[in-house]
DNA sequence: AGATGTCCCTGGAAGC
DNA sequence: TGCTTCCAGGGACATC
């Protein structure tokens, strides 16, 4: 489940030793969540520029355009000089000169899209929504705390939303919430302005212990451990329906928002 | 226009 | 033991 840290790592992993790099082929597997978006021999011979990252999708820069990588719930990559034949669930090898890059993605929510740039419809449809980089001066605090107050809906759906934030994910939105001491279920538009800073400075730092955290994560991915690390991230109450709250004792408590898992501690995130 | 619900997909766990 | 059902997740799209 690669959230906004792993991702990074991901790209950190390969970005550097992609770079410079000639496509030979785009081999596709089975269809991923998008179309890829044009004839992959179109990519022949592109040239990688390098890889930068948007949220949780992966942009690969190069001299014949832009290609997306997003990697759903479950997708993984992986370069490496030469890799073995592609099993059932690698969905999209890119031959190049310097090696492989292939994605792993057995529920397929990932996807590999293709634009010729990134003025073009795919990109502002895919990356225009997206709100500012947590992790950059472009997440303000003060603009967020304003923004939080022209939202009705719940504090815990506002920041999935993505667009105040992004690569806030189901998992960090939990902790990030525990860590400010916000109940979940708190309307957006409710959430004082010395709170939203809380909550600002909270999801700071859940991404960036998980960004320290994500290395040995993906080490343990990689090397088929298993476990894609968030077991061993320790978390405060994501998961831990019924256990006692590390802060006070009391059992966190599990609901659903929006279709989705919501954990949190009914006394330390009182409202 | 903003908020909410639905769907895509598959493997693993839980329930019968 | 073997079947069925549920659940996890991001994000586009449909609907209210």
């Amino acid at each position: 489940m690669p959230e906004l840290p792993e991702v990074e790592v991901t790209r950190r992993s390969f970005a550097d030793r992609i770079a410079g790099a000639t496509v030979q082929q785009l081999a596709m597997g089975k269809p991923l969540r998008w179309p890829l978006g044009c004839d992959p021999v179109q990519l022949q011979g592109a040239r990688v520029h390098g890889v930068s990252r948007r949220g949780k999708y992966l942009l690969m820069h190069t001299s014949h355009g832009v290609l997306l990588w997003h990697l759903g719930m479950s997708g993984s990559l992986q370069f490496a000089p030469a890799l073995p034949a592609r099993g059932v669930h690698d969905h999209a090898d890119l031959r190049t000169d310097l090696g492989v890059l292939r994605l792993h993605d057995p529920r397929r929510f990932g996807a590999v899209v293709w634009c010729p740039d990134l003025d073009a419809p795919v990109a502002r449809k895919l990356l225009g929504g997206l709100g500012p980089e947590p992790l950059t001066d472009a997440f303000d605090a003060q603009a967020f705390a304003r923004a939080l107050k022209l939202k009705r809906a719940s504090i815990k759906q506002v920041l999935l939303a993505g667009d105040l934030v992004v690569g806030v994910g189901n998992i960090y939105c939990s902790e990030a919430l525990f860590l400010a001491g916000i109940r979940p279920t708190c309307r957006a538009d409710r959430v004082s302005v010395a709170r939203a800073v809380r909550l600002h400075a909270a999801i700071r730092s859940v991404l960036e212990r998980a960004l320290a955290m994500g290395g040995s994560t993906l080490r343990d991915f990689s090397n088929a451990q298993g476990q894609t690390g968030y077991f061993q991230m320790d978390a405060a109450v994501y998961g831990r329906a019924g256990e006692p709250c590390r802060a006070c004792g009391t059992p966190i408590r599990q609901i659903r928002q929006g279709q989705r898992s919501t954990f949190f501690c009914p006394v330390c995130q009182a409202r």
